[in-house]
RNA sequence: GCGCCUGUAGCUCAGUGGAUAGAGCAUCCGCCUUCUAAGCGGACGGUCGCACGUUCGAGUCGUGCCAGGCGCGCCA
């Protein structure tokens, strides 16, 4: 925050030294304020005088004293500015600015972090999409971490989020699951040689037959399939296993705290007749044609190595199609901005999808929608890597881990690293309540000062009904607890950063930082004193340190403990 | 062979083109009569995969290599 207004006062000194005619360039770069690494070159450091050297015919340590000369800082910021080496403009903000700070965020309280940025606008998050063919496995929890983390960003950054999950209930997936229930119903073992060549073989088809057998009746999504029973109806069989497992599939969801606004079917784009719209509309641009009986796309047009087919020669589409009119009906929705949460092996769909939507000439911009894919996930456990079989039945729920490790351990754990890069997710690790696990660092800060204040208010201190003044404020002057006041100043770029590039994994780095700022602080200085005035002061400053780590931890979907 | 991602301390990873590259873990040495020791302080640890290039300045940008992961079907 003192950063954005350090770095408008520089933008108004550039424009009034222009008008003094010390510097003749009709327009300046971006204004950035950098964090100085060494704590000697002040809080914060411009380098805009180096940048303007060239186009100005000045040297850098010239132009910075010609800035430093018309800047005004009625607010009074700073305590001292000085050009420093190549050119830098180093500023040291006045300690009573740093401890304004609390107060602003007492009063933004849970919406401190938050910014404006989206203004309002419609912006869709697709994520999770798993088909209902089997419980959530830990690819998805990945998926629904970082998902769900993207739209709180979102949200927080003033964006309207909607919130969807897309699915197959129809198709050669969903046949063979159907097949395998079928086949579980008629007490055939996947050895038997009439089981279904890639059946599903996991325990859960057992008990889908079961119930289908008992003809049970499930809610999903929103409506509800009550089971025919007849092994003999595989129609029934499909329409019931796929209510089955998606109510699975939604119990682990919500056990994980991930809730969609909207569920989305691909079976309804060809009901609807968007599939064979958007294809007509695609000819119709001219942008396909036949070879060896298929219908190609030209997606070498928009950037693709090689065209690719869209029609078979069987007459059904490829799978990018249905993908393409999906789109389209988002882009008909309104959302000005639409991110898809993906598997990193489904990065060849990008560039498909996309060329499909330019195809269609609707004026959609390039880059739309946004993909953001992660990449994949390794369980280890004892030290050994767990290994992945969704059809031998032999792998790690999402559930299973929530039940073993916690939500709150495996959201974090999910979002700990930047999508880009491979997680190897340590089961062990997780359970452990200890040093070793971040997320107990973190929370333990939290419940570290619940206590504090259960402390104080046996003492009988309390800041619940006061007003602190500036005066007190103060008495806040060590360089712990100057430095985190500046960090906690500094969320709200973090959060506009994360929500701008997609990465979840800033505010975890973000949290960690503020925690181990906390605690080295109470390590080193006593809160509640026989002093009532600094007493308060503290305590106002663990107040809004308290404040902080719930914002960030909510946007992580963490629980904030009062006590551990 | 082609496309995308990754390569930074022994390990796991941060690092918006800026000044002396950071954190946690591991190893070693310290700190509870004191608001939670699930904590804190200190030490050790680096040719930022390699080579060129752009720049006043490169871990960061570009090109070419090397290594690992994923994807390369008229499967989804």
């Amino acid at each position: 925050m003192i950063r954005q207004k350090l770095a408008s006062l520089v933008e108004k000194a550039l424009l009034s030294a222009r008008t003094a005619g010390v510097l003749r360039s009709e327009s300046f770069p971006l204004v950035l304020i950098d964090l100085p690494a060494n704590e000697l070159h002040g809080d914060f450091a411009c380098n805009i005088a180096m940048q303007l050297a060239r186009p100005e015919r000045k040297s850098p340590r010239q132009i910075a004293d010609l800035l430093l000369s018309h800047l005004e800082d009625s607010e009074a910021l700073l305590q001292h500015a000085e050009v420093a080496g190549p050119g830098f403009i180093n500023f040291f903000i006045a300690p009573s600015a740093w401890q304004g700070c609390l107060k602003i965020i007492d009063a933004a309280g849970s919406a401190f972090g938050n910014c404006a940025t989206g203004n309002g606008r419609k912006a869709q998050v697709e994520f999770v999409s798993a088909n209902p063919t089997g419980p959530l496995h830990i690819g998805h929890g990945r998926g629904a971490a970082i998902g769900d983390v993207i739209c709180r960003l979102l949200t927080a950054t003033g964006w309207d989020v909607t919130r969807e999950f897309y699915y197959n209930d129809a198709g050669a997936q969903i046949n063979n699951l159907a097949l395998s229930v079928q086949s579980r119903c008629m007490n055939i073992e996947p050895d038997d040689p009439r089981w279904p060549a890639d059946g599903y073989q996991g325990e859960y088809i057992k008990e889908v037959s079961a119930a289908y057998l008992a003809k049970e009746t499930v809610h999903s999504d929103d409506h509800q399939v009550t089971a025919v029973g007849d092994p003999n109806d595989i129609e029934a069989i499909r329409r019931f296993a796929v209510a089955w497992l998606r109510r699975e599939q939604d119990q682990d969801l919500k056990a994980f705290d991930v809730k969609f606004d909207n569920y989305f079917l691909e079976s309804s784009l060809y009901s609807d007749g968007k599939v064979d719209a958007t294809v007509a509309a695609i000819i119709a641009k001219r942008h396909t044609y036949q070879h060896e009986g298929a219908l190609w796309l030209r997606t070498t047009d928009f950037g693709d190595d090689k065209d690719r087919v869209m029609r078979k020669t069987d007459g059904s589409y490829t799978y990018f199609v249905p993908d393409v009119a999906y789109h389209l009906d988002k882009w008909q929705r309104g959302f000005v901005r639409v991110v898809n949460e993906q598997g990193a092996d489904h990065h060849s769909t990008v560039t498909r999808v996309r060329a499909g939507l330019q195809a269609l000439d609707e004026g959609i911009p390039k880059g739309w929608p946004e993909y953001v894919l992660h990449q994949m996930v390794t369980v280890m456990r004892g030290g050994e890597e767990v290994k992945i079989s969704k059809r031998a039945g032999s792998y790690v729920t999402l559930r299973d881990l929530i039940d073993e490790v916690g939500r709150d351990a495996t959201r974090f754990f999910f979002v700990m690293r930047k999508p880009d890069s491979q997680l190897v997710f340590d089961i062990d690790l997780a359970k452990q309540q200890s040093l070793d696990n971040p997320v107990y660092y973190i929370q333990y800060a939290h419940a570290r000062i619940c206590s504090v204040f259960e402390n104080a208010h046996e003492k009988g201190l309390s800041i619940s009904d006061k007003s602190i003044s500036s005066e007190q404020l103060r008495l806040l002057e060590t360089p712990e607890e100057l430095r985190l006041i500046k960090w906690l100043d500094r969320l709200p770029e973090t959060v506009d950063e994360a929500a701008r590039e997609f990465e979840p994994h800033k505010i975890v780095y973000y949290l960690t930082e503020l925690a181990g700022q906390f605690h080295s602080y109470y390590n080193k200085t006593k809160v509640v004193t026989d002093n009532a005035e600094l007493s308060e002061a503290r305590l106002y400053l663990l107040q809004q340190i308290k404040q902080v780590l719930r914002n960030a931890l909510a946007l992580l979907g963490v629980s904030a403990p009062e006590r551990m």
